[in-house]
Formats: C-alpha cells, structure tokens, sequence
RNA sequence: GGGCGCGUAGCUCAGCGGGAGAGCGCUCCCCUCACACGGGAGAGGUCGUUGGUUCGAUCCCAACCGCGCCCACCA
C-alpha cells in the first residue's frame, strides 16, 4: 500500500458511503463486468430479467428490494464464475405514461386532441428520450449490476416485431377474437380495462326496491343500487326452488318506464334469501347478469354509453342524460308511479379503477380478446411437475388458485401509447398480419394492446425473439429466476409463463421467488398519495446503498413486512464495523505473508473453522432465497465472533509485527468475508477489498465466492475457545456485579489454567498465591482484591444458589418422573442427567 | 362466501416438540491506541384464549378471539 492510501485509511475513521460508492460503481462499468460476452449454454450460464420498472417510474422501496435480491442472486453467480446477465430494461407503460404527457401537455394549454395522435405520439417518444433514464440511473446508486449496455424497452423495434408475431399467431388459433361483450369500462380513462386492473372498495349505495308489474296481476319487487340500469333489463330471475315464485317463472313482468314485456326466469345465482329473492337482469351492465343472460338467450345491450351518456337504447326522453341524472329521473317517475317499495343504505363492495381510480362502469363494447384456458393448461402443468418452482409455498398456491377461472382478457385499450393493434379494416374486411396489407383503403385499428400484452413476453422478447438465433437468446434463454411480488403474479408472472411456452416451448426461468410487499412503518401500504412511502434514494443517501441493502433483506420474509428503519441502521453501523475492523487489520498485518488460514494457534484454527461455518449457513440461505437468515448470519459471524473476540485476541499479536501467523489467517479471513459480504453489501466489500495486498483477483466483483472447506472445520478448537469465551463472560459478569472497576486486575488461581486470552480479556491475574478465595466462578478462584465489595460478591452468589437450587429441583423433578425416563428418547434423557449434575457440583462449589 | 397467512420482550421480527432469540429501545459501567454508527454488563416474555394429543407443547390438532392479504362477488 503506498503511503498516500495508507494516509487516507488511517485517516477516515467511518465508513462514508456517498462519494465512495459512486466512485466504486464506476469502476465496475468500467471494467466491463456487468456486460457478459454472449457465449456458452442458458445451463452454463445464469441470468435474470428485471421486471421492468414503467419508464416514468421513480425508483420506490418495492423495487429497491426486487433490485437488492436480484443483484445479491447475480453477484453470487457471478463470483462463481458463471458468464452471468441482468437483463434491464422499462415498460412503456400506456396508461401511466400517456397521462404523464397528457398532463405536460395540458400545463402548456394543449391537448392530446389538439395535437392528433401522430404528433402526440411523437411528443411522447421526445418525453421518453427525456427522462426515460431516470430510474436506471437509480437502480445504479443501488448498485445494481444490471447490463447496462444492453438496455432494452417494450416499444423498441424489435420489440414490436416480438408482439406483433405473437398477436397474429394467437389471432390464427382461434385465441384472439374480436367481439361485442360486457367489459370494465373505466370512464376515467375512457378505455376498457381488464379483470385484473381492478380493484374493489367499500362503498355506500342506496339500494331501491322496484315493483315489477306481472303479467294476469301481482308484482315482482327486485332490489338493485342502480336503478337507471333497468332500461337495459331483459329478464327477470328467480331462484327455480323458490316456491314464492313459481308460479310467476315463464310468465312475463312490465319493464316499468320502458313498458317493455321481459321474462320471468328461473336461474341457480339468484340467492332467494337476499332482498325479495327476485333479480332483475342487465346484462349490458353487470357481468354476472351477463352470464345468466348467455344462459338464458336473452339480448345483451347498453343503455349507458362509452361517453357516459344514455344511449338510444333508452327511452327517448331519457337519451343523453348522464348515468346521475339519469338515475334521478328514474328514481323521481318509479316514484311518482308508486313502483318504489323501499330505499335503505346498503354497503357493499364495488369494482374501481386501478389506473384512473374511478368507478368502473360495466357495459357492453367491441373489444379485442384472449381466451387464456388453453393457454393456462400447460402454464398449470410446468408448475405442477416442477419445472417452474414457485417460492415460498404462499405463493406457488396463490398461482395455482388464480388459474382456476380465468375469464377471456380484454386486450385492446382505447389508448394512443403503446403496441397498436395489427389489425386494419376496410369494410367488411379484416386483416390481421405482421406487415400491412396490400391494396387501397385499409384504415388500422386505432387502438393499442394492453401493456401487459407486451411485458408477457418480456424474458424472451428483450433476448432477441422472435429471432431465435442471436447470441443472446442462445446464450441466456431460459433464464434462470424471476424475482418479484405477489401482487402480480397472475397479472404477470403466470402470462410470461404461458407466452413462453406457446412460443418458445420452453419455460421462461427455472424459479420464481415472491418476496415481501414492504409496508409502512404502521403498516399502512406504502404510496406516495397515502403520504407512507419512504424514498429509498433518501435512505441511499443518508445511509449508503449497502445499508438500506442489508436492511431491506434483513427484513424480507414469507409474509409481507413493516419497513424497518433500525434494520437500515444495522446495515449501515455493519458497514461502518467492516471498515473499521478492515482497517484495524490492513494497517497493522505484514503485507508479506501469504493470506492463508495458519493452524499453530488454537484461536487461529478456531476463526478458521467458525468462518467455514459461516460460509456455508450464508451460502445454504441464499441458495434458499431466505435473504434475511443469510445477512443476519453474515452480521452475526462478523461482528460478534470475527471482531468481538477474534480481533481481541489476535490484536496483541498483529501489533507485535512479529507473528506471521497472526497477519497471514487475518488477511486470508479478511479476504474471504469480504467475498461472503460482496452480494449483498458490493460498496464497502468492494473498497476495502482495493486495499487488501496480495488480492488474488482484480475486483472483488469477480473474485471467486468462497465455498466452505471441512477440512478447515476443527471442534476441538471451536470446543476450547467457546469455554474461554463463556469464562470470559462469567468473570466479567462478575467484575461487574462485585463492582469492581473495569482496570483494576483480579487475582485468581485456577486448577487448570485457562486458554490466555481469558486472562486478558476479563483482566484477570493467575498465580499460585494461596490465601482463601471469595469466590468461584467457572472453576476459578478469585482472591481477595481491592474495589471488591464484598456484600455484593455474597449477595451475588446467593442469587446464583438460589437459581442453582431451582434448577437441580427441576432436573429431579423431570428424571423423577418414570415415564419421562422411559419414554424420552435416551440423549434427552443423558443431557438431563448431565445438567443436573453440573448444576449440584457448581451448587456444592458455592457451598450449597 | 372461498383460499392463504399472522398474533412470541416496549417496537420490528426470527425460532416451530425437549430449558425463550436478534436488532432497535431501556438500565449500569467505560471517550481502553479499528470503530461512541463503539466496548463491557444487565433488566424485560404465564410465546392471543380455551380445550386436546404427548413422558413433555411457544412449536402438532380443534374451537374461539383479534389482524392482514388474495380470489369470487348477493342484486
């Protein structure tokens, strides 16, 4: 180390994250080693797409841990040597990044109307080339070593070419389909939306009950929360057990206002217990009465427009009200003709906008679809027979459950960003192609897939399909797992599935691993409207990346999880404890020894074999994807056992610049927990490793990952250490309850004179003196010294006879109970012998 | 309504058949030459309730009480 560096590491006494990352992570682009050659075998290789963040997106805590899982998985692999690839890249996301122009737009007094849709179009590309990069630049302050060179994105040409190879491929089998069915009209966005985009609220409704007149005399009384809805009822439905009304099944009720005849009909959904146990029946404005009506024949149509306004299809005076006023209208003549027989206030969920927020309004429109059963079946089957493995077990059956019914997707949005449809008309013609047809007059369809249409294909889209050839694909499809979380694997994960083997008849990835949904400290969902979310930037910032790293998978598990502030702080004060010990170690060891585990020493043999042990519960959690276990472990070996004793002992030793051994297992232990620590905290294990002399490769980044060596394991020493540790505790424990002061030595004598560094670190003196003990402890007679108050060293003990005595009457007790003794296995049965006779000899050592 | 999961130290969470753990917080002592983002010592829990299985249950089973999520929605 020259002397320039070696100032600066004496100098900085903390570890400080900020301009030192961005200087680390520089060096990595630098090098190349985020921009794997495309060479070798998808068995050989390792590789993970990034569910791609929407390109108006800001980097948010969900992808801070997606991202700080997915790179701990591919620094791991890479470490060991595979040619391995993160794929980056960003959703065009229609509906988010055509109302962020949109609002652009509206600030500078436009419109998307005013500007026609090629301009508009236009002006979003320029936004996109804009600020498209944003949140790749965060995922860099992360540390994410995404391949940054081979960025893709859902709307780039051969992207396109991807969607439209599979639109027209879906369309010839059958699967796709145009037609006029119920759809989630959301009239926010004035576009159709699907099942999945929804979500359901609390709301409070009026629900009315309406006086049906029947045919021959009598009522039918139906109950509903939209009245102006009955100007599209066709049926009436009863349940067929309900005697009430068998007589009425088959005759015909007066639609009121319209006076229209509509059929009594007999169906299973209607529930006889709830309200009148008669429905009225709408099927171009409410799914399920959709459903009966394609059972029964009926006719399906709107009376509430795409604009929101009544439609023709109504009564002529009721024609172009909007859906309020027309409720209003109705409610006021059902009134006045003394059909409304109840209004009571009545709670219930009601489907909303995902994306606009605003209440979805059911109605019958022509839409594109996808039939998703047969495409489901062999998307259930890989999942089945394992060759996707979903974890944990949650989430394999939140898969498997959501692929039980799976309604047609609606996939056209009246949108103008995004994959338009390959679809033109003229007249009566359809054509549906990869190219444009041939000839005059072919006008396309105006409207643009549902972006989920595109992310489906996204593990194979963005390696080059449908060009199977590249090197990429080739080199790195299948990927190996998909990391993400649960509110999106229906909507997502289970579509990529699907494509992937419809077209590739290979899976996407080989596992998919669903990690936490982080939520607010109070538990709260985090967002930005609800004033939860915390910036993960803000915390990078304050704490460094490889803080809120430690604290994000420290805190992940099965189940969704409070974001915790103090797992942050744990990261980063383990950061700072890295530097510092790595200082302690790089200033004071010989730089010419060779790094290597050295085994005259018994504390020597004994980090050696705690390390190992380390090395291989680390490495056995990640392999399991239980993140937090394996950084928990990490920090334990660490901190407690590498810099709480380990460094205590050998500290005398290192400055001493004598002993080899001491420099040697240091430097070697140093350089293998730096490896162990670089997935998950790559800064500071990166920057330190810069300083370690001898280091065996250029960066850290690429430095073999250590694997656990048994012949390095050694019980003896963990044995001999780990009873000078817990004398060490005990003599301490004492020192602190006699009150004696922290310098003050203490004289003992012992029988067996313990491992040295007992002596040293609980600062006791062993001699042969005689004299009579006050006390001991562990074997250990402690001779009178100064600053011992005596009363407490009596008190003390008492209290510790008095445990003693609880314990040896509990041991009795169970080795007492025969049946205990017969039936517990014999080394429960042995280990309780053996206690209950160390606790009686330590009782007889205290006298009694 | 169906499915999944959770109730363990003041807080956030591990543990899941043989004597309760971590981080933070709290108390006491220490600015000891790597680190006060530090060191040493400690207090704190009838492991939601009630039954059952077992020699033994925080851990398995059942019921109940709270809480969360997902799916389907009875108008």
């Amino acid at each position: 180390m020259d002397a320039e560096r070696r100032k600066t590491l004496e100098a900085t006494t903390r570890w400080e994250p900020g301009a030192v990352e961005q200087r680390v992570f520089r060096g990595w682009l630098e090098g190349g080693y985020f921009h794997p050659p495309a060479e070798g075998t998808p068995a050989q290789n390792y590789s993970i797409s990034i569910p791609p963040p929407n390109v108006t997106g800001a980097l948010h805590m969900g992808h801070a841990l997606n991202g700080s899982i997915q790179d701990s998985l591919i620094r791991l692999n890479r470490m060991r040597g595979r040619n391995t690839l993160w794929v980056l890249g960003t959703d065009h996301a229609g509906i988010a990044t055509q109302a962020v122009v949109e609002k652009e737009l509206a600030s500078q007094g436009t419109s998307r109307e005013e500007l026609g849709r090629e301009k508009f179009t236009e002006r979003v590309w320029e936004w996109k080339e804009q600020y498209g990069s944003t949140i790749v630049e965060q995922y860099k302050r992360l540390g994410a070593s995404c391949d940054y060179d081979r960025e893709r994105f859902t709307l780039d040409e051969g992207y396109v070419k991807a969607v439209h190879k599979v639109f027209v491929a879906l369309y010839e089998k059958g699967y796709i389909y145009r037609g006029d069915y119920l759809v989630n009209w959301d009239p926010g966005l004035g576009s159709a939306i699907s099942d999945l985009e929804i979500e359901n609220r609390e709301v409070t409704d009026t629900l009315y009950e309406i006086a049906y007149p029947l045919e021959g005399g009598g009522e039918l009384v139906v109950a509903t929360v939209r009245p102006e809805t009955m100007l599209a009822d066709t049926a009436v439905a009863v349940n067929p057990d309900d005697d009430r009304y068998r007589d009425a099944v088959g005759k015909s009720a007066n639609l009121p206002l319209v006076e229209r005849p509509i059929p009594v009909i007999a169906d299973e959904h209607v529930d006889p217990e709830f309200g009148t146990g008669a429905l009225k029946i709408t099927p171009g404005h409410d799914p399920n009465d959709f459903e009966i009506g394609q059972r029964h024949d009926l006719e399906a149509f709107s009376v509430i427009g795409e604009d929101g306004r009544i439609t023709d299809a109504a009564p002529e005076r009721f024609r172009g009200m909007t859906a309020a006023e027309a409720q209003e209208a109705v409610i006021a003549e059902l009134r006045e003709r003394d059909l409304m027989r109840s209004e009571e206030p009545y709670t219930h969920s009601v489907p909303f906008s995902h994306r606009s927020g605003k209440r979805i309004e059911p109605l019958i429109s022509l839409q594109w679809f996808c039939r998703m059963d047969e495409l489901a079946k062999p998307a259930v089957e890989v999942v089945e027979d394992g060759r996707v493995r979903i974890i944990p077990d949650g989430a394999y059956r939140q898969y498997m459950h959501g692929m039980e019914t799976l309604p047609p997707w609606t996939i056209s949005r009246q949108l103008w960003w995004g994959h338009r449809l390959p679809v033109w008309y003229r007249g009566d013609e359809t054509y549906v192609g990869e190219e444009p047809p041939e000839g005059e007059g072919w006008e396309q369809d105006p409207d643009v897939l549902d972006t989920w249409f595109s992310s489906a294909l996204w593990p194979f889209a963005t390696l080059g399909w449908p060009d199977t050839s590249t090197a990429e694909f080739k080199a790195f499809f299948p990927t190996d797992v998909l990391v993400t979380a649960r509110d999106i694997i229906s909507l997502w994960v289970a579509r990529m599935i699907m494509t992937s083997l419809e077209f590739t008849e290979q899976v996407p990835f080989s596992d998919v691993y669903v990690h936490s949904v982080i939520q607010a400290p109070d538990g709260r969902r985090m967002s930005k409207s609800l004033g939860t979310g915390i910036d993960p930037l803000d915390e990078i910032t304050e704490h460094g990346a490889d803080a809120l790293r430690f604290g994000l998978l420290a805190m992940t598990s099965t189940q969704d999880v409070r974001f915790s502030q103090a797992r942050v702080q744990q990261g980063r004060d383990l950061a700072n404890k890295m530097w510092n010990a790595s200082r302690l170690i790089l200033l004071n060891a010989r730089d010419d020894v060779e790094p290597a585990p050295r085994s005259e020493r018994v504390e020597d043999r004994w980090i050696a074999s705690r390390l190992q042990r380390a090395i291989r519960s680390v490495t056995e959690s990640v392999e399991a994807y239980d993140f937090s276990h394996a950084v928990l472990d990490l920090y334990e070996f660490f901190w407690s056992e590498l810099c709480d004793w380990y460094l205590e002992i050998v500290k005398a030793r290192l400055y001493d610049g004598e002993d080899e051994d001491a420099s040697a297992t240091l430097l070697w232990a140093l350089e293998q927990v730096l490896a162990l620590a670089h997935p998950f905290m790559p800064f500071v294990s990166e920057e330190i490793y810069s300083y370690l002399p001898n280091a065996r490769a250029e960066a850290l980044v690429v430095h073999p990952f250590p694997e656990p060596d048994d012949s390095l394991i050694d019980e003896d020493a963990e044995n001999e250490i780990g009873d000078a540790i817990s004398l060490t505790r005990a003599l301490r424990r004492w020192r602190d309850l006699a009150g004696v002061p922290v310098k003050q030595v203490l004289g003992a004598r012992a029988a067996a004179r313990p491992h040295d560094l007992v002596s040293r670190l609980a600062k006791v003196e062993f001699s042969e003196d005689g004299g009579e003990p006050i006390a001991t402890v562990g074997g250990v007679e402690l001779l009178p010294t100064q600053g011992v108050d005596a009363k407490a060293v009596e008190a003390r003990i008492e209290e510790r006879r008095e445990k003693l005595r609880g314990e040896v009457k509990r041991g009795e007790g169970k080795l007492g109970n025969e049946r205990f003794v017969a039936k517990a296995p014999a080394d429960v049965v042995d280990a309780e012998r053996e206690k209950l006779a160390a606790y009686r000899s330590e009782l007889e050592e205290l006298g009694g």
